[in-house]
DNA sequence: ATCCGGTTCTTGAACGATCCAACCACGCAG
DNA sequence: CTGCGTGGTTGGATCGTTCAAGAACCGGAT
C-alpha cells in the first residue's frame, strides 16, 4: 500500500519547489513551458491529487455547496425536488463542485444547520428550494454576505434581493387553458391551493388571463374553481364538487398532478379533460396531461449564479423565470362531450 | 464581521492552553471538571466551532459519507432510492456525519470517483445502492480497504463478503400472495422481469413458495405468469396477455409498482386483484395495494455497518435482512369475482 | 564592469487543528 | 528528605497546501 504523494513528493521527483508543482496545478502561465510539462507528467506518474482538506484550509474553500433535501411530502410532488437535486449535482460536478446534503425539519433548523456548515467552513455556498412568504433564510444568508441562489421566486413586499431562478408558473397554467380553449372548451375550472401561497397564486393567474383573453369572465358562475389544500384526496373531493353541478365543466386545470390524479378518475368517468402540473412519473404513466417544469435548466441557472458570484463577489444578483412547457397526453386530448 | 474564533482564541480567552481546549471537546475526561467547564463556558459564549478542514488534516477524517444519485430511470420505482436517501441523511446527521453526493453513469464511472473522493480525502466511507451479479465496485473498495454497505444482497458466486442490508424481497411476494390466497383467490399470475436479475428472482421464488405450500402447482397452466421489462407499458401489456386466455387469473403479484400500475386498468375491468412492490407514492395514491420496504431502517443498518467499521477496522462484516410489511388497499382487497 | 527590469523559481510562514513527549505539582511510600 | 507514579497541563512538531517575499538568472543599456 503506497503511501499517498504530496506536493512535496511531486517536488522531490520532478526536482523543483513545492510551489512550483502548486503553480502548475493553480497558475500555469507562471511556470515556464518545459518545466510545466516535467512536471505534469510527473503528476500523472505519481497519480498525485491535491489535499483538499489542506487546500481548504489555507484558502478557506471547498468548493462544496450546501443543499436541503426535503421531508417527502406527498411523494408525489415531491419527486421534482428531487429531480432538481439530481440536475444540481450533475451540474456541480462538471464544475468541479461537490453538494452536501443536509435536513433540517422547518426554517429555523435549516438556518442553525447553515450556520453550522459555515462556521466548520464545510460549504462555500447554499442552493436553496421552496421559498415562501417572509422567507427568513434569504435574509439571513444575505445578511452574513453568503452567496446563494433559489429554485423559486422571492414573494413578498419589499422583494427581497438575491439571486433566484423560476419556472413561470402563470405561463404554463396559461397554456394548458389556451390548449383546452383551442379543443373547444368553454367551461373551464380551476382546481388549486387556498389564496396566500405564492407559487398556488401564481399558477391560477395563468388559467384566469387565459380565459379573460378568451372573453369568458373567470368570476361569472359558469366558470367555477376550487381551493384546498394539496393532495390525491383532496383533488377527488374537489372533482365530486364541481362535476356534480347542473352546469359542470368540461375541464379541469389543476395547481398540481397531486390534485389532478385525484380529480381523474371521477372526470374521466364524466368525459371531463383534465390538465395537471409539474409532469411527474405518475402523469406519464396514467396518461395525464401536464405542465413539465425544466428542472436541469433551473439547475443550470441556479449552479451559474452561485458560481459566479462566489468568483465575483458583490456583482448583482441574477434572476431567471424559465418557460415551461405543456405535454398533452389522453388526458385532455378530446374535445367536450 | 468579527473574525471566526479558534483554538487559541478559545484557550486565551479561558486561560489555558490548546490542548486543554482540545481536549474538552475530544476526550473530556482527561480534562478537570472545573477546568472543563470554565472552558465549555468560553465556548459557548464565543460560539466557537472547530474547523473540519484542520481537524480532517490532521486525522485523515472527514465524518463525511459518499452516495450516488443515481440517474432517473421511469421515476416510479425511483423514488424508492431517493427515499432511502433521505433516510440516510437523516441518520448520518444525527450521528455528526454529512452525505455528500456524486453522479455517475456506469459501474466504471463509479469507481472512478471513487478513487478521486478516497484520493483527495474528501469522504470516509461509501454506501452503495442496487448491486446486481459481477459487481465490480464491492470487489474494488474491498480491495483497497475502504469501509462500506451495501442496500442490496451480494449477488453471485461465491457471494463477495462485505457489510450488506437488504429487505427480503420473497418474504414480501410470499405475504402478497398468502394474502389473496387468504381472501380466496387460487389462479394467482405472477407479472415479473426476465431471469438472471437477482432482486427479480428473489421475488418470483416468495410468490411460488406461497403457491407450493398451497398445495398448488406454479408450474401447471392454470397459474400462469409473463416476464417482461419493468414498467408502464409492459406491465399492462403482460396483464393483457395473462387476462385474455380461458383460464384467466383472478389476481396479480407483481415485481414492482410500475408494471402493477400498468396492469392496474385493465385488472380492475376484469374484476382481477393485483399488488404492488415497494408501495410507491403513486401505489397509495391509486388505491394499489403494495408490498412496503423498510426504508428508515435499512438506512439506519447501513449506516450502523459503516460507522461500526470506521470504529473499530477489521471487524467482520455485518449483514441485515428486514422484513418487508405488505399494505392493503382496495386493489386486492375483495374475494375473486 | 555596473545597473536594471523582467521572468522564473525557491524559501519561510501561515491556515487551525491534533499528536507526542516533556513538564509540573501533588500525595505517598521508603 | 528523596524518589516515584499519576492526573492535568504545556510547548513543539506536524498534516499538505497556498501566500508573500526574496533569490537567481538573463539580455540589454549605461
Amino acid at each position: 500500500m503506497p503511501e499517498r504523494p504530496t506536493l512535496m513528493t511531486v517536488a522531490h521527483a520532478a526536482g523543483v519547489s513545492r510551489q512550483t508543482v502548486s503553480n502548475v496545478l493553480n497558475a500555469p502561465d507562471r511556470v515556464q513551458a518545459l518545466t510545466r510539462d516535467r512536471v505534469q507528467s510527473v503528476i500523472d506518474e505519481l497519480g498525485y491529487r491535491p489535499s483538499l482538506a489542506a487546500r481548504q484550509l489555507r484558502t478557506r474553500r471547498s468548493r462544496t455547496l450546501g443543499l436541503r433535501m426535503e421531508p417527502e411530502r406527498d411523494g408525489i410532488n415531491g419527486t421534482v425536488l428531487d429531480r432538481f437535486l439530481h440536475a444540481v449535482v450533475a451540474r456541480a460536478q462538471e464544475s468541479g463542485y461537490r453538494v452536501l446534503l443536509y435536513v433540517a425539519d422547518d426554517d429555523t433548523g435549516e438556518t442553525r444547520t447553515h450556520a453550522e456548515l459555515l462556521d466548520t467552513a464545510q460549504v462555500d455556498a447554499f442552493v436553496l428550494t421552496s421559498t415562501h412568504h417572509g422567507d427568513p433564510r434569504t435574509a439571513w444568508l444575505t445578511g452574513r454576505g453568503v452567496a446563494f441562489s433559489v429554485f423559486g421566486r422571492p414573494w413578498g413586499e419589499p422583494a427581497p434581493v438575491h439571486a433566484w431562478v423560476d419556472v413561470d408558473g402563470a405561463a404554463g397554467t396559461r397554456a394548458a387553458t389556451e390548449h383546452l380553449l383551442a379543443n373547444g372548451h368553454r367551461r373551464i375550472a380551476f382546481v388549486g391551493w387556498p389564496p396566500g401561497s405564492g407559487v398556488g397564486d401564481d399558477r391560477r393567474a395563468g388559467w384566469r388571463q387565459a380565459l379573460v383573453a378568451e372573453g369568458l369572465d373567470p368570476a361569472a358562475h359558469d366558470v367555477p374553481e376550487q381551493r384546498c389544500p394539496d393532495g390525491v384526496d383532496a383533488g377527488e373531493q374537489a372533482a365530486r364538487s364541481l362535476l356534480s353541478g347542473a352546469t359542470a365543466p368540461t375541464a379541469l386545470v389543476c395547481a398540481s398532478d397531486s390534485l389532478a390524479l385525484g380529480a381523474l378518475p371521477l372526470a374521466r368517468a364524466a368525459g371531463c379533460a383534465v390538465v395537471g402540473f409539474d409532469d411527474t412519473p405518475v402523469a406519464a404513466a396514467v396518461g395525464l396531461s401536464s405542465v413539465r417544469q425544466p428542472l436541469a435548466e433551473a439547475a443550470r441557472a441556479a449552479l451559474g449564479h452561485v458560481l459566479d458570484e462566489l468568483e465575483t463577489p458583490g456583482r448583482p444578483p441574477q434572476v431567471d423565470l424559465l418557460a415551461p412547457e405543456l405535454v398533452v397526453r389522453a388526458s385532455s386530448s378530446g374535445p367536450p362531450d
